[in-house]
DNA sequence: TGACGATACATCGCTGACCAATATATTGCC
DNA sequence: GGCAATATATTGGTCAGCGATGTATCGTCA
């Protein structure tokens, strides 16, 4: 994680990889990419993180993957199942509840203009 | 932390403490209170939580205590320094930066509407 | 009066997310 | 041939948060 304070990003890492496969199936690397780019590279995940986040969703069924080794390249491509479409829903809807909380908690403090778009 | 993903909730725990802070001194047990009224009881932190937290703060020097022994209950009141209340507006920009790069990493994911107020 | 819950602070040890480091192998460019 | 980028995987360590436990006081209710 490169400009963001990192312990923010702590459980929310899960979440953004299913964000980017809500997208369309992707395999790790690009999904890493996918990651950077709509961040405007703030996040940028480790493969010692992001690998181990693929084979947990795997192991729960929140993915299916198929290798392909047509190409020189192996690459493992991933796909949103019935259950991890529904996870992500699930995990959106705690994110915003979290947000919300936090401003509500922060009071007047939340009200301070972060930098304008 | 009750209804709320605790994973979410790490690493924002010091910045919700500081915030707290800044509406006043306070003692921990008073902390714990207001952060859970503030929050709609969703946020309960824990002893084993608030007063690692506290004397944490209290090493660094974003806190300065003073502890009465007037009465039967032995109080600790902590209070923002300088330093506190800068590390404070430092955090709440973090909050906001992490807030919205993750907004905009869900893209249409996060325009879903969340419980109306 | 004695039991119990709330108030009030503290610390030890565990868990689990995250990441640095390391390993392996291919491709393309200079 | 060497080096960076592509592509996946695992091991070992760190650290925030928390459960459990300990201490002590106060108010209430039986």
């Amino acid at each position: 994680m490169d400009g963001l304070n990192p312990e923010l990003m702590r459980g929310s890492l899960e979440l953004m990889v299913l964000s980017v496969l809500s997208d369309g199936s992707k395999y790790g690397y690009l999904i890493q990419q996918r990651l950077k780019d709509a961040s405007d590279e703030l996040v940028d995940l480790k493969a010692g993180t992001l690998y181990p986040i693929l084979h947990k969703l795997e192991t729960r069924k929140m993915v299916r993957c198929r290798w392909d080794d047509s190409t020189g390249r192996r690459r493992k491509w991933y796909e949103l199942t019935a259950a991890g479409k529904k996870q992500l829903k699930v995990r959106v809807d705690e994110w915003q509840a979290y947000v919300e909380c936090l401003h509500r908690v922060l009071g007047p403090l939340a009200d301070s203009r972060p930098v304008p778009a």
